[in-house]
DNA sequence: CGGGATTTCATGGGAGTCAATGGATTTACA
DNA sequence: TGTAAATCCATTGACTCCCATGAAATCCCG
């Protein structure tokens, strides 16, 4: 079942911090592999840049293990295991919300994504999430319509 | 079997809150995937923006759940995915009804639909349904009956 | 078959709660 | 001891929950 749904504003501040959306985080705990539910609980989140565009990729635990399950498929001392391994684990960091629940987004990937101040979005992608600056994901979002649209993508009321 | 019948017509009142018609809300559980009959039992609801009108699309948690199916026949970490799994989620809502039996739409949902406390319009689709401004819903309709009129003039064989 | 009583819906408004954000203070570490 | 980072505190505003009223359909019983 999906997680992560909807778009969601928010802002940066000055020291790089960012407001989780209340409705993710209920989902970051159901996907922490403890399954605790202790309200002082940690909820950890996975961020890595990514590949293909200038945003963030967020994963709840469970859903950063499946990359790793990815990894484990390859042959282990292959060239492939390695440069998949660098690809995942060099660049990815695991984030902690602090009690008010927000994060601290590293210097390194706020560039990577172009986000300033001026405001950014949460993308919710069912099983993961990324962070966008908020008019580049406005923009992304109508490509999307437009690409999915020629998939002729013929479920009901889905994208003609 | 049919789920979504028929059109109901409802009022958005200033803070963005409509009535589900009572003849949804059975269906919406019975469409929840927990399955939980008891009265305090929510039940979610799905919204998303149609592509082709200006409505709102409007799911059972199962109903979305086929989105999903689909959006899994595609290859993982494929651009195809990445898409179709943006297109879906990023725009999407879930909601549940308050013990009143209503749901707050979010302003870009409204505006989307140009929906204004002038009424709006439940239309049942079978397993989905559609939220319509009333009037934009009444035009719709008259616009549809026109040019099934026209394409009937013209059809061969056909006298007037 | 009526007419009143009852329940279910629809709708409006208000108060309390929580999320989001900005800033201050303390801690860690060079 | 200076600088950066993490924790704590406070305020605003939005949203949720709750109750209250009115209308409409249904039921029940004469």
């Amino acid at each position: 079942m999906a997680d992560f749904i909807g778009t969601h504003q928010g802002k940066l501040d000055a020291k790089g911090r960012v407001s989780v959306p209340a409705a993710y985080r209920a989902s970051l705990k159901t996907g922490s592999t403890s399954g605790n539910t202790a309200p002082t609980a940690p909820a950890p989140l996975y961020l890595r840049p990514s590949h293909k565009f200038p945003c963030l990729e967020g994963f709840t635990e469970k859903a950063f293990a499946r990359l790793e399950e990815e990894l484990n498929k390859l042959p282990e001392f292959s060239d492939e295991h390695a440069d998949l391994a660098t690809a995942i684990y060099s660049e990815a960091i695991r984030l902690e919300a602090d009690k008010e629940g927000r994060i601290v987004l590293p210097a390194e990937l706020i560039g990577h994504a172009g986000l300033n101040e001026g405001g950014i979005a949460f993308l919710g992608k069912g099983k993961t999430f990324e962070i966008w600056d908020a008019s580049t994901a406005e923009r992304r979002k109508i490509e999307a319509r437009e690409r999915a649209a020629a998939l002729h993508f013929t479920a009901p009321g889905v994208v003609h």
